[in-house]
DNA sequence: ACAACGAGTATGTATATACATAATCGCAGG
DNA sequence: CCTGCGATTATGTATATACATACTCGTTGT
């Protein structure tokens, strides 16, 4: 009740942006309008969508008005690889097969980690990534159906499932877990790797507001690649 | 010259901190002292020390004043890891052993990704973490003596090299390429491996401003460690 | 001596106002 | 029809002002 005025301004604009109510690329209601609707002064509106733009929810374009952002393929702190844009930007040519599609609930057999209730109805997706036609990373997934129903009708059989989400569902969150292992002989098979091969395993959750949109494991083979990020305090 | 007023403000306190003029816990002017050295208003200021203190470079207090904030051991997106403080964390006993320390020029043989030139004075130091007596991760490292020359001074026999840069210099930005790589069989040996172990390599690369602080190349086991992240766009 | 209270003060929030800036839209002219 | 120019307009920046809030410090009273 006595939160301060742009606090609860922004609370609402961001909820409504993260909601999908104003999708991406959607123009917010200008200044003068939102003056209106919240009764208050454009200086307040102001100062509250210029936090939007440098939090880099909105971009905005004088004359033309205040747009909800594109969800951001990369992001200037740590990104979200998108692999075949990664191999194509390598000069390779990027191939994908999906193994397995599976739309069933969690079990008890699924990573505790992914933070997916028990019982909950998901998309379990295994694939593989191949560059110049070697195998290169292989992936398993589970998308939560209760956050991205319209994962369910995604032909992922043409568009690997990260490439999808990251083109189609905003996320808020994201959080790595990074190791390396020896590679199983199973795994060494599917990566075409010696048994007890070197692999850089990546585990990672990702967030829109409070539900767990995914989470996903990647296997890269740890010769053919490594992961960056650039970052400040 | 027709750089917005809060820009210019901005870059110059910004300056002041990251040079060390002000150092952390330092008390910076009064919005009323800044309004008279910049002959600007009190709001003009305060936007400005607003987002300071949102970025995290000052800590601000009614009726105290405004302060530089200590250098952070750890960010909100990635950090940088205090080795000792995490095998400690986990409730083990942290040891160090400093293998080679030296003070040269930057030679052929350094990687380039250093971002050193060549010829620049650095200290080189390698190192090797224990994590309840047994070894845990190997170190090898530059710091740039042009940007600290106080580590020329620095006991690294006592405290680790990273431990000791965390706390006493502030830095910018950092780079991270991740890695993962089989033992090889010296590398197997100091770390107490089987030769061909997997292993989660993790090159830093850190600056303070424009230069270069120090690049350091850590090479931990497989099995005891992952390195977590967590991010938003 | 010490706790409680109150004055003073730096920051926090909000408003009204003014002018600068830049991009879009529409209209006029070729 | 297409181009270019000017009017319009939403954002960007800055000022002056006002009051709220919370913390510090000094003083007062027990």
């Amino acid at each position: 009740m006595t939160a301060p005025l742009k606090e609860r301004i922004r609370a609402d604009l961001e909820a409504r942006i993260l909601s999908g109510e104003w999708p991406p690329g959607y123009r917010i209601p200008f200044e003068s309008e939102l003056t209106d609707l919240y009764g208050c002064s454009r200086m307040t509106v102001n100062k509250v969508l210029a936090g939007l733009a440098e939090s880099g929810l909105i971009q905005r374009r004088r004359r033309a008005g205040s747009f909800v952002a594109q969800p951001a393929l990369q992001s200037a702190v740590l990104r979200i690889p998108d692999i075949p844009h990664e191999v194509e930007a390598r000069g390779e040519h990027y191939g994908f097969e999906l193994v397995a599609r599976e739309r069933r609930g969690v079990g008890p057999k699924d990573p505790p980690a992914s933070g997916l209730a028990p019982g909950e109805p998901v998309l379990a997706l295994t694939c593989r990534h191949l560059a110049s036609g070697r195998p290169f990373a292989w992936e398993e997934r589970l998308i939560s159906l209760a956050t991205v129903p319209a994962a369910a009708e995604a032909d992922f059989s043409a568009v690997p499932p990260g490439t999808w989400l990251l083109r189609h569902v905003p996320w808020t969150e994201a959080e790595h877990r990074i190791t390396a292992l020896n590679a199983s002989p199973a795994l060494a098979a599917s990566l075409d790797l010696p048994p007890g091969g070197a692999c850089l395993s990546v585990a990672r959750r990702t967030w829109r507001g409070d539900g767990t949109l995914t989470y996903v494991q990647q296997v890269f083979r740890g010769d053919l690649y490594s992961l960056g990020a650039r970052f400040a305090p």
